[in-house]
DNA sequence: ATGGTAGAGCATCTA
C-alpha cells in the first residue's frame, strides 16, 4: 500500500498538478492539507474519476484537510473525536483505509512563541494526543500524518541557528511530538533513513529557498509498530515542488508491504 | 537588518 501526505496550499490553485501527480505516483491513500475549500467546493468527482473515494473537512479561505483512498474509506471522523474540545478550524480528519486507521492533520503554525496562536498550537497537539486514544490504540495499525509544522530535530532544519527562538523547533512543541512518539508511533521517514541529512519537505517561497536547499522537514508520516513493521520505502517527492506554481510543500510517500 | 513569494480575496491576513 502506497500512502502519501501533501500540503497542497490551495487545492483550487493546485488541482491540475495534484491530478497529474496522482496519475504518475499512483498512491493508494493520500492525505491533503490546506485545501482552502469549503466542503461543497471540494472536487470529489475529479478524484472519483481517478479511482479515489474521498472525505473532506473544510471551511473555505483557510485550512481544510482531506483523505483520498483507493482501498476503502470508512469510519470518517471530521475534527477531533467527540469528547474533545472541538477545534474551530478544519485541521484534522480521520478515516479507515485498507485496514489502516489514518489521521490526516494540519497542525497550527504557531506564528511566534509570544503569539496566542503558539499556545493554540500546543493545546492543539495535546488534543491530537487525546484524539489518537479515542480513534485508535497503540496496538492497532495507525498512521498519523500531515503538516506538523514541527521539525523533529535539528537534523530536519537547514540552519538551526536561524531558527533560535522560533516556532517549528521550540522545545515545548518538540516535547508534544515526542509524547506522540512515546504513545506508540515511529517517524517512518527517519526509520527508513536514519542518517539522511538535508532532506526537507517545505521551503519558503521567498528568496529562492527551494533552489538553495533551505528547508525544513515538517511533513511527517508517523505509524504504530504494526505499520512500521510493514515499511518498505519512504521518500520526499521533491519533483512535485519543481516547475510552474508548485505548493511550498513536497509530498512525502511511504510504501507499506 | 530587512525583505524577499504565494494564496486567500480585494485590505490585509496567513504562511
Amino acid at each position: 500500500m502506497r500512502l502519501a501526505t501533501w500540503n497542497v496550499n490551495s487545492l483550487r490553485a493546485r488541482l491540475e498538478r495534484v491530478e497529474e501527480w496522482l496519475v504518475e505516483v499512483q498512491p493508494d491513500v493520500v492525505c491533503l492539507q490546506e485545501t482552502k475549500l469549503a466542503d461543497d467546493a471540494f472536487p470529489a468527482l475529479a478524484f472519483q474519476s481517478l479511482g479515489y473515494e474521498s472525505a473532506h473537512f473544510g471551511q473555505g479561505q483557510w485550512n481544510g484537510v482531506a483523505i483520498l483512498s483507493k482501498v476503502g474509506l470508512t469510519d470518517v471522523v471530521a475534527n477531533f473525536a467527540p469528547g474533545i474540545d472541538p477545534d474551530p478550524d478544519a485541521r484534522v480528519i480521520t478515516a479507515t483505509c485498507g485496514e489502516v486507521r489514518v489521521v490526516c492533520c494540519y497542525v497550527p503554525n504557531g506564528r511566534a512563541l509570544a503569539d496566542p496562536h503558539y499556545d493554540y498550537k500546543l493545546s492543539w497537539l495535546d488534543r491530537l494526543h487525546q484524539h489518537l486514544g479515542l480513534v485508535s490504540a497503540p496496538g492497532d495499525a495507525l498512521v498519523v500524518t500531515g503538516d506538523f509544522n514541527i521539525a523533529p530535530t535539528d537534523a530536519d532544519v537547514y540552519d538551526p541557528r536561524k531558527f533560535a527562538g522560533a516556532t517549528h523547533v521550540s522545545e515545548p512543541e518538540r516535547q508534544r511530538l515526542a509524547a506522540l512518539i512515546d504513545w506508540g508511533l515511529v517517524d517512518l521517514f527517519r526509520l527508513q533513513h536514519p542518517d539522511s541529512e538535508r532532506v526537507y519537505s517545505w521551503w519558503d517561497y521567498r528568496a529562492g529557498d527551494f533552489h538553495q536547499g533551505r528547508g525544513l522537514r515538517i511533513d511527517l508520516v508517523l505509524g504504530t509498530s504494526a505499520v512500521a513493521d510493514r515499511l518498505e520505502w519512504s521518500v520526499v517527492d521533491r519533483n512535485a515542488r519543481k516547475g510552474k506554481s508548485p505548493s511550498d510543500h513536497a509530498p512525502v510517500i511511504v510504501d507499506l508491504l
